[in-house]
RNA sequence: GCAGAGGUGGCAGAGUGGUCGAAUGCGCACGACUCGAAAUCGUGUUACGUAGGAAUACGUACGGAGGUUCGAAUCCUCUCCUCUGCGCCA
């Protein structure tokens, strides 16, 4: 949600950043905003009048009854009455013309960055730089799920009749590798000064529908019968919802959280060949990033998070790639993001394992996130940024294509062996 | 889960229907005193909205949502949270 001072002040600005991101048909909106906007005070500043009638004749009553003047009283009480009715006219007014202004509102995009490339949708992407070189193997790379069935490391089938698609177990080493990523991936983010942090896998429907549109709520929400509780879509959402309405001290900022927390999602719509297997599932893991800054550090943290993801992944020997998100491709609350991308040997392409964005204001202004400024004393809305660090089971399909040998035995990079047992291969089940 | 007690400003803590945005204390800021400090004294010190260049004025907010009333921190209903005891349980 942006400032609506700046609708007041600069629509054209507003207007040109709605065009920018090819969402012509919302260009109304500003018009819309700006005339529920004027309505709006007209009525604040009637029913301000209004009500301070009301205190006023309270008053007077008070008085009159306490000196026993009963008649009068009752007179200025039948006057009061009247005003009364105006009052609550008013106010159910005021609180329609709200409800459609915030509605409006949160349909109006953050303004994006200047250096955010145009374009329409995700195609127009723009790969910013890569890391490691994408190799090409001597052998055909099978699909993950075959290399994950030749480790003995998953079983889909019983995932199926326990829970259903889109579950898996990971068994023997797999399944270890999977908490080896985490724990490196924790104590990667601990080095760099992060605050390591396990958040509630619930949260309630009021930080829902604080952190996300009634749409995606509806396309990713698991609810739980019978509570005001939802599973958690990432960790994102407690770490976030952890600030609603709050006014952090300045002192305490930059927040620099690094969080760990199972992810649940519906995933509606999901299908096609590609996502057989462990890629989009309903459950995951991952490690995040989130920082609560103050506005002038925003773009620094923005760009030192998604720099940390890249080290991981080169520290595992994973070859990524940036791709700078265009302004269709944008979610609205956005100011500008970055997806990294890891190659996939077998696709002969990268795909995406993370992304890491800069939201400015918007989610802070949403969800009543401020800070108190040193400087001024006074409170303003904070910035707040996000990073997935790392998010097996998915991120185990990169690890596992680039690192498979030609004898079917998976290589296990330097950084994470301590947490493998001193392992250098995860060998392959022996055949019957 | 059951029973009891409670949720008021940065903190502690009064206030049980009417000049209450809220006593008092602490803290904090500024000033006086002082060579300087402590102590003392004085002044100030919530947030948000609207109007205004500003001083300021008005409105709203006493966990949250509704209700009663001319008027609610105060009464009623629901709900959330905290504490104490009991129960249950990794």
């Amino acid at each position: 949600m942006i400032d609506i001072n700046l609708i007041r002040s600069n629509p054209d600005l507003v207007r040109e950043n709605i065009r920018k991101k090819f969402q012509d048909y919302k260009l109304p909106l500003v018009d819309e905003i700006l005339s529920l906007d004027e309505k709006k005070r007209a009525l604040q500043r009637e029913g301000d009048e209004r009500r301070a009638k009301r205190n006023d004749f309270a008053k007077k009553i008070g008085v009159l009854m306490r000196e026993g003047k009963r008649d009068e009283a009752e007179e200025i009480k039948r006057l009061s009455k009247e005003n009364n009715d105006a009052v609550s006219a008013i106010e159910t007014e005021c609180a329609e013309v709200e409800a459609q202004l915030k509605k409006a509102m949160f349909a109006i995009p953050n303004i994006i960055a200047d250096d955010v490339p145009l374009g329409k949708d995700d195609s127009c992407n723009v790969q910013w730089n890569t890391y490691l070189e994408a190799k090409e193997k001597s052998f055909d790379v099978p699909y993950h799920l075959d290399i994950l069935e030749s480790l003995n490391g998953i079983d889909l089938d019983s995932a199926r009749r326990t829970s259903g698609n889109g579950f898996y177990y990971l068994t023997g080493d797999v399944a270890r590798l999977h908490s080896a990523v985490l724990s490196y991936a924790r104590d990667f983010m601990i080095d760099k000064g992060f605050t390591y942090c396990i958040p509630p896998y619930m949260i309630r429907s009021d930080v829902v529908s604080g952190v996300m549109s009634f749409e995606e709520m509806d396309g990713m929400m698991y609810k739980i019968e019978g509570e005001d509780l939802y599973l958690i879509g990432t960790s994102e959402h407690s770490m976030i919802g952890r600030f609603m309405n709050t006014v952090i001290d300045g002192e305490k900022l930059p927040l620099t959280l690094t969080s760990y927390s199972p992810c649940f999602r519906k995933e509606k719509g999901a299908h096609g060949i590609e996502e057989r297997g462990i890629y989009r599932i309903h459950q995951f893991e991952k490690q995040e990033m989130i920082v609560v800054c103050e506005p002038k550090d925003s773009d620094y943290w923005y760009e030192k998070l998604w720099s940390y993801t890249v080290e991981l992944f080169v520290s595992m020997q994973i070859p990524v790639r940036t791709l700078v998100c265009c302004s269709g491709d944008l979610a609205d609350l956005k100011y500008k993001s970055l997806d990294i991308e890891a190659w996939s040997p077998r696709q002969k392409k990268y795909f995406e394992v993370g992304s890491c964005s800069n939201l400015t204001d918007a989610q802070a202004r949403r969800l009543g996130i401020r800070y108190k400024d040193l400087a001024t004393g006074k409170n303003a809305f904070a910035h707040t940024l996000n990073n997935t660090v790392v998010a097996p089971p998915r991120m185990l399909i990169a690890f596992l294509e680039n690192h498979l040998q030609a004898d079917g035995r998976v290589y296990v990079p330097e950084v994470l062996r301590k947490y493998m047992g001193g392992k250098e291969y995860i060998e392959p089940a022996k055949k019957k």
